[in-house]
DNA sequence: CGCACTTACCCAATCGATTGGGTTGTTGGC
DNA sequence: GCCAACAACCCAATCGATTGGGTAAGTGCG
């Protein structure tokens, strides 16, 4: 790797065929297609020489120039809520890693979960010309999909899925169900979920897998014992309020659907004097790498996030090659820690 | 706003040209410039007429198309050591909030710190021809910037500043000596540091600020209580670990130049049966948002990330622009919580 | 020996926007 | 009434890569 700026001006296809003597639509299908069109455009001979200079050059082809002809940026646009939430970021850590792999780039906006915003970024990523899209933030009302889908803009979903369209996201369903058969093993027989923002897919599921078999294994839920909230520590902190508020008893456990919101839960704990993992047990989701070393490590789903991310890659290749995909769900893990540790008798 | 891409197909100038009977190169300059070269170049009416048909066809321009003609892409490059570290992801928000208010679109990869990733996620950068870079992972000893800067690419630092390198970074020296000042004043005298990677200039600052201001206070620190670490939980744990190692007394304070150490260490002296906040005060460093949320609440130097982020994107459009950019420090704040609010007798 | 095939290339149009340099038609000044 | 100075446009080249369609030289074979 000489220099792929060599003195300031960049190479082009058409530098290279000068200084060889051949036509640059000869250097084009060389460097373009490893064998295939390569096969018969060019001598053996030749194909090398062309090989060898562009090393020695440091060409790279300007994307825009390509991307102009062959209508094809080579970009995918990822839409998250936000890349401050420990989640996102580790599936976009992901997806950036598969489409470097596939030789796409990504662009990531925030939608901070507003749809006004989530409009604004999805435009601005078509105007840029992303090949597809990968959305992060999809609500379960948003009428946004199905117009993009009439639009025929290639879009698969990521962490939360909507029914009708190609996701990859964590099977929360199943997240919920492992949670409520620790904690009704452990002997809890009154719990409350921290049930997070309806309009998200990862909320609904996990509170409906766990509220599902929860019945299923004979235990009662009242409808106040589900308390919808926002996904961050502050969300479960009010959450947790709201349910100590309610009578003068406590649950003996609480889910919530995220780890942040069970920081926040923990919290609020704290502050009604009660010991978490002693009179009251948590349990998050995500396993985030902070649920290990909080004080109280915290019991907590571990989603295969960084999967997450690259499977949505998978998914968006297989749309823009014009295949049928199918919603991919990968499987959770429970990791119990002290949190929940302590058996209830029942 | 009908449809941004009429019918699957995009419009184009020249759809609007010859949809308005007038020459492509009239509805550029009409587009193009608000009202500079748009004055010149066409009637008034002819330019609400096409601005008019602009908008009732959702025209966006061509970036590709654009950026070949002009040689910019408007998109400006990040590297980050990692995303999923919630300090660069902040910055990150306010670069892309800040670059989307000057009509640049920002990519965002990921170098682990690694001196060879760092290269190879440059020239990936560059190759997709961005217009500059923001360096939020440089290394006092990098070579990189300085052949960066021979090539002329434009660039600037974030977070991480290095001399003789525009940058935009938090005053961390002023955030050691904050520290410094608050645990004198607390009337601590034994004390040590989690310096983090002596190859950042965030650790060796903030290392630097603190020793500094506290032997100009009158205070000893024996090289041993300065303990360099990684910047993550175990990293800080792990530092935590040695300088409870060093002899039989252990030092009523530490400083760990970043949140997550800082927690990491909590743990670690918990596993000691040390209090924190009780027998050892600990201070952190960045203010994350999960500071002010643990159990006991950590006292942080809060460093404003967002506006870093801003900064460095100001900085570098300057350098776009050609202007001279001076390298700036936004100063820091205290915000003491329980784990160093208690005085110690001098 | 001649003709069909290859092989190894070259040509030129194209993608969409930009921009330096025209070309009309009209108005104003003297 | 004539020329300069605009106003309002149009023309065509250009950015760099791609690609459908040549073409000339060489090879194989009957």
């Amino acid at each position: 790797m000489e220099e792929s700026t060599a003195g300031g001006r960049t190479i082009t296809l058409k530098d290279l065929a000068s200084e060889l003597g051949i036509h640059p639509s000869t250097v084009s299908r060389i460097l373009h297609s490893g064998s295939e069109v390569a096969r018969g455009a060019a001598s053996v001979a030749t194909a090398e020489r062309v090989r060898e200079l562009a090393r020695k050059r440091g060409y790279s082809p300007d994307p825009q120039a390509a991307g102009l002809r062959t209508r094809r940026t080579h970009l995918m646009g990822v839409i998250v809520p936000r890349l401050s939430d420990l989640v996102l970021a580790i599936m976009y850590e992901g997806i950036d890693e598969a489409a470097a792999e596939l030789g796409y780039s990504t662009f990531v906006m925030n939608s901070r979960d507003e749809p006004e915003e989530q409009r604004r970024k999805t435009e601005s990523m078509l105007a840029r010309r992303v090949d597809g899209l990968i959305i992060g933030d999809a609500h379960l009302d948003s009428g946004l999909l199905r117009e993009l889908a009439s639009r025929k803009v290639p879009f698969v979903l990521m962490n939360r899925r909507v029914p009708g369209f190609p996701s990859a996201t964590c099977d929360d369903v199943l997240g919920g169900e492992l949670v409520a058969d620790h904690l009704w093993g452990m002997g809890h027989r009154d719990v409350a979920v921290i049930a997070g923002e309806p309009y998200a897919s990862t909320a609904v599921d996990r509170t409906a897998g766990f509220v599902d078999r929860w019945r299923a294994l004979g235990g009662k839920i009242p409808p106040d014992a589900v308390v919808w909230s926002r996904f961050d520590t502050g969300g479960g902190r009010e959450a947790a309020e709201t349910i100590l508020a309610h009578g003068n008893s406590h649950p003996t456990a609480l889910f919530a659907v995220n780890d942040f919101a069970a920081i926040g839960a923990m919290g609020a704990l704290r502050s009604h004097g009660l010991g978490v993992g002693r009179d009251v047990a948590v349990v998050g989701f995500n396993d985030t790498s902070l649920a290990a070393e909080l004080p109280i490590p915290l019991s907590s789903v571990r989603s295969p996030m960084l999967d997450i991310g690259r499977t949505a890659v998978q998914l968006l290749k297989g749309v823009l090659d014009g295949r049928e995909v199918e919603s991919i769900r990968l499987k959770p893990v429970l990791c119990v820690r002290e949190s929940s540790a302590f058996r209830t008798p029942v």
